[in-house]
DNA sequence: AGTATATTCAACCGATTGGTTGACGATCAG
DNA sequence: CTGATCGTCAACCAATCGGTTGAATATACT
C-alpha cells in the first residue's frame, strides 16, 4: 500500500523526527541519548526511531544493551529527486524525472508525457 | 504549532497528492478535471486540493464555476533546502554522493531485515 | 546474586487523516 | 424560470498518529 515515498515523506513531516535527523547528522547515537533533549517520553522517541528505521531514513545497530541509530542519507534521494522535478528543470534531472513519471503515474496513458516509444 | 515544513511533507505524503501535483505539472486544472482519473469521490479530491492549497504548493482560483489549480513549485524550496542540510545533497552532486555511500556502507544485509522474532 | 541501565512492549487516549454520503450554494445553458 | 454542472460543506466512519504510563526484557556493573 504505502509506497516507499509515502512512507519517507510522513517520516519528514514531524518536527521532532527531523530534530533527530539533523543530530544524527553529527555522529550516530544511542537512542537514550537521541532522547535526552527532547522533553517527551523515551518510549516515545523510541517510537520515532522505529519509524525512522522503517522508513529507511536511518538504521539501527544493536551493540550490547545499546541500539545505536545511524543516519542513512541515501533513503532521501529518493524523495529529493522527486522534489527536484518541480523546482528545477535542468536537463541533468530530466532522467530522473521521468523514471519517477514511470513509477508515479502507471495508469496515466493519455498524459501528455513527450516520452518517445 | 505545525510550521511549513510540517505541512509541506505532509502533503507530499500521500500519493493521491503527488499524482495530483504531477499532473498539474502538465497544465492548470479545473476541480472536476483533476478529479476524473481517481476511483474516488469529488469531495474527497476536493479536500486534497483544500490541503495542497494550505501547504501552498498550489494556487487556486475561481473562474465563474470553475475552480482552477495552479502548480506552485516554489514551495518546495523550503523542503528542498531542508533536505540539501544533509550534507553534500546537491542534485548536481549526486553521483558523486552515491560513490561516497558507496565506500560508506559496507553491507547492507542488516537494514530493514528486521522481520518478526 | 542483586541492582542499575537501555530499550521496547502493551494498553490506552485524544486528535488527525482519508474516505464516504447527501445536502447545499453558485453559476451557466436553454 | 428550469435544470444541469461545479464545487464545497457537514456529518460520519475506521484507521493512524503522537503522546502517555507501567510492565517487561536484555544487558551491564559490582
Amino acid at each position: 500500500m504505502a509506497d516507499r515515498l509515502d512512507i519517507i515523506f510522513a517520516a519528514l513531516a514531524d518536527p521532532t523526527r527531523r530534530r533527530i535527523l539533523a543530530m544524527l547528522l553529527e555522529d550516530d547515537m544511542a537512542v537514550t541519548d537521541v532522547a535526552e533533549p527532547f522533553e517527551m517520553s523515551l518510549a516515545a522517541v523510541s517510537k520515532h526511531l522505529g519509524l525512522l528505521g522503517r522508513s529507511g531514513l536511518i538504521s539501527q545497530e544493536k551493540r550490547g544493551r545499546v541500539k545505536w541509530c545511524k543516519l542513512e542519507p541515501d533513503a532521501l534521494r529518493d524523495a529529493s529527486v522527486w522534489m527536484q522535478g518541480f523546482g528545477q528543470f535542468e536537463p541533468v534531472n530530466l532522467d530522473a524525472f521521468e523514471r519517477f513519471l514511470d513509477t508515479e503515474l502507471p495508469t496515466q496513458t493519455e498524459l501528455a508525457m513527450q516520452k518517445d516509444p
